[in-house]
Order: C-alpha cells, then sequence, then structure tokens
DNA sequence: CGACGTGTTGAAGGAGCTCAATCTAAGTGG
DNA sequence: CCACTTAGATTGAGCTCCTTCAACACGTCG
C-alpha cells in the first residue's frame, strides 16, 4: 500500500475501511497537496463562522469539534483522533457551523478545499469513500444524540469509553482495553453533557466496581464486557462491519464481536 | 423547473438549495427510477439492522430516524418533512444503524439503491448536491447533541420548534410561526430526551407565557423572537446562507434573519 | 515559593423523573 | 344515538440524579 510513511497514508487507510480503491485512486489521494502545520494543545483547527479555505487531516494528536450554547457552556460534539479527517464537513459547506480544537500538541496537514473538490469530482470511487466517511460520522452523532438524551451518566459514560477504545485500536493508538485519552475530566463532562464533578464520581464508580480506571492521559479497562454492558454499547453503529474484507482488521473485527459476547476481563494491570 | 408536479420536485428543489445544477443534472434527478409506496401511521420505512435495497423519498407527511436504547427506550434522532431524502446515509451504507418510522399517513418513493449511486457516479454535481445534503443532516445531529447535552427542557423544546418553523416552511409546508406538526407530548419527549409528562409541563410554560401553543397538530408561535431567545436558536447551522442566491427562497432567507434580530409578534391566532 | 490547572470531596438544592389518577376527544360497535 | 374503548393530555406528590457552590489536595512550572 505505498509509503507507509507518509502523512497521509493513516487517512487513506481509513479511507480504505470504507470502499476498494484502485492503485490509481490510492495514488492520488496520496498526491493530495498538503501543508503540513504543528500546533499547540488548545489551538483552533477552524472557528466556529470561518469560511474555511481548506480541509484538514488530524496526523498526530487528539481534537475535539465543539459548540458553545448558550452562556458559555461548551458542547464537545466530536473526538478526533490521528488520521481523521477533521473538517471534510467544513471544508464542503461554505461556513464551518462549529470550532475544531487541539487537545494536544498535533500535526494537521492542511489541502486546499479545491483539491479534495476535485479529487472527489474526478474519482468516484475516492468520492464515495469520502462520502462514506462523513456518513459514518453522522451516526457517531445519532449514538450521541442517543446517549445524551436517553443515558444516565454511567452509561454514557461507559458507552463513550468503549466507543474511543474501539476507535483508538482501528486507529493504530492503542488497544481496546489500553489506550491514550488526554482528556480532562472537564473535557468529558462538555462531552457527555455534565458537569465535571459528576465526572469525578462516575469515573470512580467504574473504577471502584473494578470496571476501568483513567491514571493522568491513559485509560486501562479490566473489564470490557462489563463496561459495554453499563453503557450499552454494540459497535454496529461505527459501521466496521461494513469494511472490505480481506484487510488487516479482519481478526480485530472478529475479536471484537467476540469481545461484545463474552466476558474477557484484562486485569493484567489493575 | 420542469413539471411541478412531478412527485421528487420537492427533492430536486431540496437538492437546488445546496448546489447549481445543470438542466441535464435536473432532470437526470427526475428521471430516477421509483416506486410509489402508501404508508400508514406508524409504518417502518427501514428497520435497524436491515440491509436497505433502496434509498427513500417523503413525498408527503412526516417521518422521524430513532434508535432504541437500553430497556426499550427511544431517541428521535432526527424528523423528517416532506421532501426530504429519508434514507440516503442507509442506502450507501451497509446496514441500517437506526430506524425510519413513519409519524403520519406518507407517500414515499423508494429508489434502487443502485440508481442512487450510479447517478451520483456519473454526474459530479448531483453528486455534491447528495453528499452536501447529507452534511446539513450532521450539522442538525450536532446541533441536537449541543441540546440534549447544554440546554434546559424548556431551551430545548423551544430551539426545536424553531428549527421546525425554518425547516417547514423551507419545505414550503407551512409558515416559520404557524405550521402542522403531528407529534404527541411522547414523541416530543422522545426527541428531545424528556419524558411526555415533563414535556407538557414545558409546553403549559411556553403558551402561559403567551410565546406559543400546539393545538392538536398545529404549532402557533405568537412571538418568533422571544422563542429563539428561550432555545438560543440561530439558524446557521441549517446552512441556509450557503444557498445560493436568486432562487425564490431569497426574500424568506432574509426575512428570517431580521426574525432572528428583532422583535415580530404574530398573535393574530391568539 | 507561589500560581495555576486539575482532581477530589462534602453538603444542599433543583430540574426533571416516576407513579398514579383524572380528564378529554375521537372513534367503534350495538 | 349512546355506552364503551382508547390514545393522548393534564395534574399532583414524592423522589433522585445531577448540579451548584465551596473547600481542599496535588503536581507542575514559572
Amino acid at each position: 500500500m505505498s509509503d507507509p510513511r507518509h502523512p497521509l497514508a493513516p487517512t487513506l487507510h481509513k479511507l480504505l475501511r470504507w470502499t476498494v480503491l484502485s492503485p490509481d485512486d490510492q495514488a492520488a489521494v496520496l498526491d493530495l497537496p498538503f501543508r503540513q502545520r504543528s500546533l499547540r494543545r488548545g489551538d483552533h483547527v477552524v472557528r466556529e463562522g470561518d469560511t474555511p479555505t481548506h480541509a484538514s487531516v488530524l496526523l498526530s494528536g487528539f481534537a475535539y469539534r465543539h459548540k458553545l450554547v448558550g452562556a458559555g457552556d461548551r458542547q464537545i460534539v466530536a473526538v478526533q483522533v490521528a488520521g481523521d479527517i477533521v473538517d471534510l464537513q467544513n471544508a464542503l459547506l461554505r461556513m464551518a457551523d462549529h470550532s475544531v480544537q487541539t487537545m494536544t500538541d498535533a500535526q494537521v496537514a492542511d489541502i486546499p478545499r479545491e483539491a479534495v473538490r476535485r479529487l472527489a469530482m474526478e474519482r468516484p470511487a475516492v468520492c464515495e469513500a469520502m462520502w462514506y466517511d462523513t456518513l459514518v460520522d453522522a451516526s457517531v452523532h445519532r449514538e450521541w444524540i442517543a446517549s445524551r438524551g436517553r443515558r444516565s451518566a454511567l452509561a454514557a459514560l461507559s458507552h463513550f469509553l468503549c466507543e474511543l477504545g474501539v476507535r483508538l485500536q482501528m486507529a493504530g493508538q492503542g488497544t481496546l482495553t489500553r489506550y491514550p485519552l488526554p482528556m480532562t475530566q472537564e473535557d468529558l463532562g462538555d462531552a457527555l453533557g455534565l458537569t465535571s464533578v459528576h465526572v469525578n464520581r462516575t469515573l470512580k464508580t467504574l473504577s471502584a466496581r473494578g470496571i476501568m480506571q483513567k491514571r493522568g492521559p491513559s485509560v486501562f479497562i479490566h473489564d470490557w464486557k462489563r463496561l459495554a454492558d453499563e453503557g450499552g454499547f454494540s459497535p454496529h453503529y461505527l459501521h466496521l462491519q461494513d469494511a472490505q474484507r480481506g484487510g488487516p482488521d479482519e481478526v480485530f473485527l472478529d475479536g471484537l464481536q467476540d469481545l461484545a459476547r463474552q466476558t474477557r476481563p484484562d486485569r493484567s494491570l489493575a
């Protein structure tokens, strides 16, 4: 799959999760013009209201998308990890409806908006992959609506931690049960629609029950099955089953199915 | 714009909201093969877990998308009105991650999945319009996440009522301040993440303040400005500003801007 | 050292939930 | 035309999950 050290390789890899791309198409993705940029923790990638001139890919680090609501309250609407096309939405739409900000120092690649559009229009398969990617984003949004609307704090937090385990493992940034998560309790609260105080108490409940622990920026899940039960987590909405089989993720995907079904405690880190 | 009585005309009209389409492209949209179907209130258009074979367009009536959470709780993640392509997501993704159900008797047009894909792949401009449509859907999802996460019941309900006023007027199904909304208080609760009891009380607060009234399936907004204030509603996230100007919506859009800014009570129905 | 960001803990209050009864309007069958 | 049914709206009382406010602990970094 061409040079795995190419900065856009993780993004291409993510697109290949959704569709088959010919070698030509793959080369065209990697040939996209981009300008690499280093950001410090807390920097904005896009600001709500901007008219973006480029799409940004997160090469390393973490970022989140958020909206400001009412009297300065913040709602995080998505968490992005390395490889994610952070801003396809804002790049195609003509005005950013939300801000994107880094949670850690990060590298991004800015791709001119027009180059993305041209690639999409000239290569239907790439267009489909990118469209697909935005549809999966929307599916995650829907699951978050369900979480905020109908799950308790404990369930919502558990669900969130499951989701990030899956997504980070897919992105090669950790494993299902052990991964980096550089979010403060305040950040978690803004993602879950809770106060940081209540996040603190809910995290403590989970660790008191031996289900998981968060130490600094690291999450250790000791009992995935129970965490998934608490959160009512089922990975369907991430659409990983849709993936073209034969890739390197097959074993993981099957394993995920198992994990969702059976108890498989991992207490080695407790 | 060709035959305005064509069943797919409202859908084409909606796509034209996002991009310019050549006469050829427009004809191609209207030439999509479809099978018209009558549904009774409560019928499913798609069921979570299905592998859909077609995309459905809502020709008349109302529908909602929902997920089942935990112990039989329902979360409505979107409300669809006539003209909406209800199921582009599910048609492109390989498995439906949520169900779609009618709120009223309704007409839908089922378009074979392959016909949609072929149209998109052969006509970049149409592809862009449809993609754009799904991106706006996602933007609405994000706003809903913010509502569920950070708005009080009163604010969330107000915001929801504003959104529907705008969307229904855009769809030619009423006006900003007076439109049909065939949702029970139970439905509203499932959309807002509240109980029907609390929806009842919140609606009563709004009408006690003279802001709006819901009588049967009809919403009457007496004071748009106050409703928008209560909900912290700003129409940016619907991306109407993005619309190509010159269409028949221009006056309305400008009017909407005004409405968002100034008080313009409409008590004629109080 | 002091300041600041983050995590932790307690106590009190409130927004929204649960449970349950009553009311209304629109069928539906006789 | 009326008894009966049913879906939905309405209202009250008590409860609970989560918030608010406030204090304190801890580590890092100037």
